[in-house]
DNA sequence: ATGAAAGCGCTAACAT
DNA sequence: ATGTTAGCGCTTTCAT
């Protein structure tokens, strides 16, 4: 293989003029400069990685640390993946691919050994066994999801309180009075990634806000979950109108459901969807929804990184702004007189009793 | 950081010791060796991975490309790439992710610079551009799919023409004696990725073996071509019984039409869908399916690569054979009296004409 | 603006 | 069974 002083002696110079070229520490003179990299072309030279991260402590690779828990969407994963790998290409760095299940001794064992610069982090959860590690590790690092306590860490997520609120938002914006927000599993929001918890706590103070009658729900992943929640909220919010899911393989079922009950999707009631773009736009039904932008959150990781290395400051939390895109489920909510008889058909002539009103905020709405 | 000396000073012995105790090259008393790993393990000493590639030429790592194409289904490279990382590290390697967008010349780059010992690559093409290249170095490769030529190269990947093989086979005993075959979208067939042509000349050939009347037919990705497809089936192929469809997207969409038809699956028609594991799983309706080993391939291929790495004779093409998973959607042709039957309880009491069995049987559907 | 040379931490031949 | 030592290919002081 073709070494530095391949390079050196093919150029007519000496070997640190050949290193300085390269990482251009140094000025040369213009001459020196061409010569030495018509030489590295046209001998097709790539430096020893190994000898130079052991002469300048520096790899040049980057550790990208994926989950493979249940429950994660995959397509999501490879998406910020290829963007961490494409950015990193873009600073010159290659991407170390580690998995979660070796846990905080790989990060250790990874930067021990000098095998990468520093480490992107998916999926942190509020409490992570990895916290400490990464602190502790001289090895810069960025985190994509938000702990608990982010001291002396670097984290880049979605602003996912915004997201609760966006969807408010563009709800109340549509004259929507009662709303509901699906959620995702209870195991969710016991694991602790937090992102549930946020969205739920975005939704609840941007509904109070504006004056919304709002109530929230955990529900489990399956159509009959779906179905039975959908019957839970006609029954006990009948003057509901809007709904929110967070919980991404129910959306269609919920959809579905609601039509079935005599709500068509968006006359009578408006739905929005948190979730992936990639199973937005393979949906059944074209649902308004706020996108996961897994894309950029590899970007800003690696740009973060990067940004560490050079030790430029970087702020401990970057929260990226949601955005919403509009499809055929949510429209201005009708004159109340439709959704009185509508209320009617759905309850089947139950009475409204004090009992059933008693229990939340919907006795804003009567 | 702690080194080799502080390690040796530690144990007491020379820096040589405690790497031949690591790397196991030379028989050590069983005294030293314990003290060794124990001071190893107290310091917490990690082997800095520059020097060590530096001074071994060889790195512990091995590359792994991924295609980013479309159409390529997400999961199933997550899948295998979970599988590779996983496996390298049962062998002490740890994985740099590569992506496919830089071609060759990533592959000449990591290479020259030795970021690893050998590759593993994915999404092989029948004239891959990257072939030469795979060739032509000296680190070894195993590739996950098989080209035109696999001379002086490694591949592995499902034996996709037994996949072909395997789906008449099991109709051909369930009694079936009209098959079709629903392949991909013309795209596919012309790409030249091979496996899709693989399945359909195994198809072909079983069926020929069999003495079964077989047809192929490329289909594009929509429900729509899906529809069409069924209806043109049902029109020009009236013995039809059973379909093999290896076109993930529009399995469902498949059944669906059959059905509406008036072809219940399986009572009148038998369906195998040829799909990864993941998507059968979550698929609406149960249908019979031959999975994409994906996490097999995985660590088959690593297990190849470190063979190589070893200088092991490895074979050049490694074929897993298929599996099948029988569902609710095979069933036993049934007997023609039965089947005929059938026929006049789908068409409503209209009389089988020989027009109606010659043209179209859509105009059974009012 | 360029060269010379001293390591970086490890492995492996060459000792004993 | 263990120690000594010469590099591996590069970066980076220190010189000029």
């Amino acid at each position: 293989v073709v070494k530095i002083t391949d390079v050196a002696q093919h150029a007519g110079v000496s070997p640190s003029t050949v290193s300085y070229v390269l990482s251009g520490k140094r000025t040369i003179s213009e001459s020196t400069q061409r010569r030495v990299e018509e030489s590295i072309r046209t001998l097709g030279y790539h430096p020893h990685a190994g000898a130079r991260a052991l002469a300048s402590n520096r790899t040049n690779v980057l550790a990208l640390v994926v989950p493979l828990r249940q429950g994660v969407h995959v397509p999501v994963i490879m998406q910020v993946a290829v963007a961490v790998v494409t950015t990193a290409r873009r600073f010159g760095f290659d991407v170390l691919l580690l998995t979660q299940d070796e846990g905080a001794e790989a990060l250790r064992r990874v930067a021990q050994s000098a095998l990468c610069d520093g480490f992107v982090v998916m999926d942190i959860e509020l409490h992570d066994s990895r916290l400490p590690t990464l602190r502790a590790t001289p090895r810069p690092s960025v985190l994509i999801g938000v702990p608990e306590n982010t001291e002396g860490l670097t984290c880049v997520d979605l602003d996912f309180r915004a997201v609760g609120e966006l969807c408010v938002e563009h709800l109340a914006e549509l004259g929507h009075r009662s709303i509901a927000l699906v959620g995702s599993p209870p195991e969710v929001y016991e694991r602790g990634t937090g992102y549930a918890e946020r969205v739920a706590e975005g939704f609840t103070r941007a509904a109070r806000r504006y004056g919304i009658d709002a109530t929230v729900h955990a529900c489990e992943a399956t159509s009959e979950a779906a179905l039975a929640m959908t019957w839970k909220l006609l029954d006990e919010q009948p003057d509901l109108t809007g709904v929110v899911v967070h919980n991404e393989p129910i959306v269609d079922s919920i959809v579905e459901a609601l039509n079935r009950a005599g709500r068509r999707v968006p006359d009578d009631m408006s739905v929005v969807a948190v979730r992936p773009d990639e199973l937005a736009m393979q949906s059944v039904t074209p649902v308004t929804w706020v996108p996961f932008p897994a894309e950029e959150l590899g970007v800003r990781a690696v740009e973060l990184l990067m940004a560490k290395l050079e030790k430029r400051p970087v702020p401990e939390v970057t929260l990226l702004p949601p955005r919403i895109t509009e499809w055929a489920s949510t429209a201005v909510r009708r004159a109340p007189q439709v959704s009185a008889a509508a209320a009617g058909r759905t309850t089947k002539g139950r009475p409204l009793t004090a009992e059933r009103l008693a229990v939340d905020t919907r006795r804003k709405q009567p």
